[in-house]
DNA sequence: TTAAGTGCAAATTATTTGCAGTAAG
DNA sequence: CTTACTGCAAATAATTTGCACTTAA
């Protein structure tokens, strides 16, 4: 899990700091120090990220800031009820969490456990089958799962 | 769970017995009694069906036979691993198994947890975002989650 | 002040494994 | 006979929870 930055930077600059906030904020979600920490890795640079619970917490140790596993883990779970991540299910084994909220295709690399954006341009859906009576599409998740050629 | 037949039959049809034996000797596995009851469920009568570890241990337990859960668990995935079965990652809590194994979408039932097959030919995708440098497209996983309307 | 948030350690859940016994070829 | 398969109980891995403590509003 790369692109959080170098290890010895502790602070997050002040626009970081503000972008945190008030990514916090949207949710309605208290600004600890803690989930400033993890919001900071997440959108403090305004890129689209995917994480594990693993990853995050190993970055956030790299960081400097101090935040427990469980806190990690419980705080992925209240950004993600408060509609500020989306989990995506690609692998049995672990959670994956994005930071990208729309609906878009991602490539899953099969052996490095890795999950990224695929350009969403590049799917076109021409036809999709009909929900079952009594029931509606919540959202099509669209994994292409890449192995080493 | 439904879909396994009445909870008084024990054994299995001669034509059920047939399709299971021959469907374990393409995968080269020894036909044993628990692998036999186990794919009877699965392909005895020729329908497509999708399975986690805890229903099909369930619906064994109905018919009569009897398989340890560990074996359900260890003889799925030998049948996964002998190209029998398919893999299918809808639900970060559990595996599920599908006896179809060509590469088609399916509908995923968020309120009941139930994994079904969705017309194939009803998707069209037009275009598709290219692998990247170096790698190949291993798979394309298309999930239809559904909500109550 | 007070309800929300945090950290730890223990609990849970799905799944795998070690190993002694059983059965298929 | 010999090697694969099975069952159980114990091990694991990811994640959640109970509860006393801390902190933001």
């Amino acid at each position: 899990m790369v692109g959080f930055g170098p290890a010895w930077k502790v602070a997050m600059t002040l626009g970081e700091q503000q972008r945190s906030t008030v990514w916090l904020a949207r949710g309605g979600l208290r600004p600890t120090r803690q989930r400033l920490a993890l919001a900071g890795l997440l959108v403090g640079d305004g890129m689209d990220r995917h994480v594990t619970a693993e990853s995050l917490y190993a970055a956030v140790g790299t960081s400097g800031a101090q935040v427990s596993l469980a806190t990690v883990y419980n705080t992925l779970r209240a950004f993600c009820e408060a509609g500020l991540l989306n989990e995506v299910v690609v692998d049995g084994a672990r959670s994956y969490f994005d930071t990208r909220l729309d609906d878009h295709p991602h490539f899953y690399w099969e052996d490095s456990h890795q999950l990224s954006d695929a350009p969403a341009e590049d799917l076109v859906i021409a036809a999709l089958p009909d929900a079952p009576e009594g029931m509606v599409v919540s959202r099509v998740d669209v994994v292409i799962r890449l192995k080493r050629a």
